[in-house]
DNA sequence: GTGGTCATGTAAGAAGTTACATGATTCT
DNA sequence: AGAATCATGTAACTTCTTACATGACCAC
């Protein structure tokens, strides 16, 4: 249920083609919050207009539909937003992963600590700097762009996945 | 595919049955990893023990059947663990919902950032209660549990959404 | 003996993945 | 004219969720 919040809130922020949203999953979005191919896309697009929730902005050529959220749309991202999340349904490889470690030998779970270390200091790095881009795109007194706040929040994770990692190498010993 | 192996690392760990499983996807594992309800556990470990990754090692009352990771298991568990995830497939509705945030009005924006760094604080609460049980339940020079690391992992997450929430309040005004 | 937990299962439907497909426009 | 990208779709299959179901054992 949760794609459809993912359109909604997307079409909510800036009216977008399903073409667009593709794009959009394939960037930050879909590496670090939600991801969705095209084929789950436009059917949920269709579902979401069903019910009124998005409405057909403008057609334009190659038979592409801009989308924008609905007043209904924007109540219902809203009241979602604002709904507590079912708690003890998590679905993150990454942090799987972790909870493994404990089942390889010791020196295996080394190696992979090393690495995720340098991972995430890494993809740290590169966060780093699309903050600084959005930033620098950004002039003073405007509106941040979509993902700032979630750039910037992907960049705290990466450096505590970095420093557990470090902490759980010494650790160990 | 993920849930094979989520199975495979408990049962690599240590010989449970379906229904101990199940009581772990219940517990931390399922809230910050990984969860699955009985009705996917059972399905799975047929078809893991079929393909000659876990083996019936103990059958008891009540049809309980206590299943255990095979040599070819463990290889396989490794193999896995070794291999690089496949970047852009995030599914992580909590993030998806720091995306979102860009959508809301600035005063819905800032009543969610501070129940964000409410809730975060309590989480982070709670998991040093957890790391402090398990470290005193566990004797000097012993492994430390299952779940030790990720609890220190899940703690440190929190701390930093937390400070994000906090940054992301002062950055807004 | 009966209420709670243990222990596993089936089945229908929704959501997600993967492969295949097609036509329109733009750029060079 | 041909390649690349835009833009959307269908279909088969797998995975996940939710509702329903059943019997065995244990404690009181």
């Amino acid at each position: 249920m949760s794609l459809r919040y993912a359109l909604l809130g997307m079409l909510a922020y800036e009216p977008s083609s399903g073409y667009e949203l593709k794009k959009m999953f394939e960037g930050e979005l879909g590496e670090y919050a939600w991801h969705a191919p095209h084929t789950r896309i436009y059917p949920e697009l269709a579902r979401l207009a069903d019910e009124g929730l998005i409405e057909v902005a403008e057609e334009g050529a190659r038979g592409r539909r801009t989308y924008a959220a609905t007043e209904a749309g924007r109540a219902e991202l809203r009241r979602w937003l604002f709904t507590p999340l079912e708690e003890g349904r998590a679905r993150n490889v990454h942090v799987l992963r972790l909870f493994l470690l404990s089942a390889l030998e010791p020196e295996d779970t080394r190696r992979l600590l090393r690495s995720y270390a340098d991972d995430s200091e890494h993809e740290a790095d590169k966060l780093a700097a699309v903050a600084a881009d959005l930033d620098a795109e950004t002039p003073a007194g405007e509106r941040p762009p979509f993902g700032r706040m979630a750039a910037e929040f992907g960049l705290r994770m990466h450096r505590a996945r970095r420093d557990w990692a470090r902490w759980a190498l010494e650790r160990m010993g």
